[in-house]
This record gives structure tokens, C-alpha cells and sequence, in this order.
DNA sequence: CCGACTTGATCAAGCGTTTGATTTATCGCC
DNA sequence: GGCGATAAATCAAACGCTTGATCAAGTCGG
């Protein structure tokens, strides 16, 4: 008990019972962020995550506490920081075009790799459905300042000092395509098949996005002039 | 057991005990389309299912058969049928406004009534990220015929005789903006509070959506003119 | 031999489901 | 029209099982 490291939020740092030299701890991880993503938190029991970390179900308390400690884990530590990431995006420097492809490629780039990279991205989007705990964190550190990045960014494009409500619906519906992609990803790929398989099938959904957002922000900029005109 | 209708599918038909006037069957369609709209389906007990509905446990299983079973006939049996919902948006003679106003309006009247119609809905949607079984009955059933009714319209608007790739993504990205309305709504409004309250809100998001997919179909006809010029 | 780590066994709690008895409504029969 | 017989509906209580968590006893490198 004394030496439990659940709340320690890091590597025991110990020594190593090098078993097939990898560290159990980290198959923990990366068991519980393919589970969990898979099937979600309360279908996913403990059991499972030792069976395919191969380790005994006794390490989950002894690295995490307990099984929502590792889902805490499976969830932030494959996350890099937040900041790098919206920095792909927010440089008052882009155009609009460049800036969307920054954007869309947030959402696009884990379709790459499913093996791994998608999976942390499907446990983001299951939390916004089923909050398991974690939701307001991932407000504060992700969400949120991905968000206003992007409302930040439409300010600029448009020339508005300050967003108002129809400029945040309208960062509301380009995130909304993005997040689309991996929501509806199984029942866009039932109907049609085919849509998600392959880098070029990437390539062809980031125009795509970058080419309806480009027309959406451009006819709200119209909006915007014909209004003041009339006024 | 021999006389439970578990497999009827259909009223018990037989004799009534009217316990407070109300039928324990139906309270608890209503009770499980609450719980499990709220919750999902692993995290809502049957215990809590019979205690909203003021009915015994027991009850599920005379009714339904098992969880799985009240789980099904809350998901379907509030829903009506399919047909008439499409046929609001898919009309030869409606112009492009008049056949996506008809389309959002799919998404945005359950949000007028969050007490009761915006449930089934959210079920619907939870589905799509955490398949319990009914997924492939929603895609044949809701989903698919949705979604064709969808490519028909924008290949009407488009003078296309038949859907390619880029319509079936122009396509996708609508129906995101639609899906993100009630998948990212906690998420909005913890952002931007008040975004959805109210029925002009409402009415705000049905104009913004429209103004938005009426720019991406615009695009859309452009970019495929300005193809046909080139080649 | 110390301490980090692992192990199989075990626990209480909660789960979905079933049971057998009881209550309530309806019908055939005289 | 009254009245047992019958079936529908409800109930408290328990069943068997899985779950997450814990424990004492180990293993093994330094």
C-alpha cells in the first residue's frame, strides 16, 4: 500500500522485472486504450485489460488504483500536448484555405494510422457521448481551447472584432463535419464502402472539407457585407 | 411461461390490472427510453429501469423477454415510421432551401421538446458509437433510406444522373452538421451557453445550417462546371 | 535479504434473470 | 346473475454469475 505508486502519475521508476522485455505497465496503457476505445468504459472489464496486456489483474490496482485510474491513463498519456497541435492551425499568417487544412488535419490525420492513432481520438469523441468523469478535464485541456482556437482564427478571416452567436455556429458546424468523420465513420462506410480506405481517400476528404468550410465562410462574409449595406 | 409474451412483440391483449390507471408495460418503454437515452445501455440497470417505471423487475422479463428486449422496443417502438420523415425533404418540386429546410428540421424538432422526442433521437445516435446489436437493423431500416433520399436530392439539385464520391461526401458533411447537433450539444452549450435554449434558437440554427449547406451545394455545382469547361 | 513486482485465490457487491406465490380481472356455466 | 375456474399480471425473494478490488504469499534482481 505504502509503496503503491497509483497516485503517483508516473513510471514506478524502479527496477524492471524485464517479463519479455516490455513494461506491463505501459502494456496496461496501451491494452486500455484499444479496449476502452473498442467497446467503451463499463463494457470493458478488468479481467480483459489483464488477459491482453498479459499481466494478472492484480497490476491494474497496483499501477492505477483502480480500473478508472487506468482509464485516465489510457486516455492522456498517448495524448501529446494540446498547444502544438492548435499551433498547426492558429498562426495569424494563413490564409483561409491554409488554415482549414491545419484544421481538418486534426481530425484527419489518426484516420491514417487506425492501428493506433485513431484510437485515442474515438475515446475523445466517446466521452462527448457517454462522460465517464473525465468530460470536464477534456473541456478545459482540449475542447475548450481547440475551440477557441478556431473561433479566433474565423474573427480574423472575417474581420470581426468580437464573435457573436452565428459566428459560433458556424465554428460549431465546421467542427461538426470533423467530427462526423470518426462518428459516423462505421455507418458512412457501411453505405459506402470504401470512402475511408487508403491515404488518397484522406487526401480526397480534406478537400472536400476545406472545400464546403471555404464556401460556408465566404457566404457568411457575404451575409456579413449585405448586411451592413442595408442597414 | 408458456403464456409470457415475451416473443409477441405486441400488446399482451389479454386481460388488464390498470395499477393507477396506467399500463406497466408502457411505462416502461417510456422509462427505458429515458434511462437509456441518458445512460447507455451497460450503465442502466434493470433494477433502476423497473423502480422509474414503478413496476417490479420481473416485469422486464414477462414484457420483454430480457434487458436486450425492452432495450429494442424502446428503441423502435416510440419511432414512427421512417417514410413520411423522408418524404418532408424528399420531393421533386422542392427547391434546394425548401428540401434542406425539410432536412434539418429531422434534427432540429427533437430539440424543441428535450423532454420526450429528442430521447429517441440521442438514442439513435449513441448507437452509432456503441453498436449493441440494433445497428444493423438501424442502418437498414433508418439510416440507409435517410441517406439515399439525401444523394437523390443533391443529384436533382446537381443535374447529376448518378452519386459519385465527392457526393457522397458533399452528402456526409450535411448530415454531420446535423448529427453534431445533438452528438457535440453538451459540449456546445458548456462552451457557449444559452446556444440552445429556446425555440428561436432553434429556428437561428435551422437558418445558419441552411445558409451553410446551400454554400457548400453552390460550391459544389461550380466546382463541377468549372470541371466540364476544362475538360 | 530487501524491496519492487507478480501471482492465484478470494471477497463483497451488484448484475440480469428466475422462481413460486399472490392478487386481480374475465369468462363459462348453471 | 352469482360463482368457482382460469389466466394475466404483479410481487418479494432469491439464484447463479460477473464484476472490481484486495490479499497474503510468492519471485527475483541487486
Amino acid at each position: 500500500m505504502s509503496t503503491n505508486p497509483q497516485s503517483a502519475e508516473k513510471l514506478p521508476a524502479g527496477r524492471r522485472t524485464p517479463r519479455e522485455g516490455e513494461d506491463a505497465r505501459q502494456r496496461l496503457v496501451q491494452a486500455g486504450l484499444r479496449l476502452f476505445a473498442a467497446r467503451g468504459y463499463a463494457n470493458t472489464t478488468t479481467r480483459e485489460l489483464a488477459d491482453a496486456a498479459g499481466v494478472n489483474v492484480a497490476s491494474i490496482s497496483y499501477y492505477f488504483g483502480d480500473k478508472a485510474g487506468l482509464y485516465r491513463a489510457a486516455f492522456f498519456e498517448p495524448m501529446g500536448a494540446p498547444e502544438p497541435e492548435i499551433a498547426r492551425f492558429d498562426a495569424p499568417a494563413l490564409d483561409a484555405e491554409a488554415m482549414l487544412r491545419g484544421f481538418y488535419a486534426l481530425f484527419l490525420e489518426p484516420l491514417r494510422d487506425p492501428a493506433t492513432a485513431a484510437l485515442n481520438t474515438r475515446l475523445h469523441f466517446r466521452e462527448m457521448l457517454e462522460p465517464t468523469g473525465l468530460w470536464q478535464e477534456v473541456m478545459d485541456r482540449l475542447f475548450g481551447p481547440l475551440h477557441a482556437a478556431l473561433v479566433r482564427q474565423l474573427c480574423r478571416l472575417l474581420g470581426l472584432g468580437a464573435p457573436d452567436e452565428d459566428l459560433h455556429r458556424l465554428a460549431a458546424a465546421l467542427v461538426g463535419q470533423g467530427v462526423h468523420l470518426h462518428v459516423g465513420r462505421d455507418c458512412t462506410e457501411a453505405l459506402l464502402p470504401g470512402l475511408y480506405a487508403g491515404d488518397d481517400a484522406i487526401d480526397r476528404w480534406a478537400d472536400s472539407l476545406v472545400r464546403g468550410a471555404l464556401a460556408m465562410i465566404e457566404a457568411e462574409r457575404q451575409r456579413r457585407a449585405r448586411l451592413v449595406e442595408v442597414s
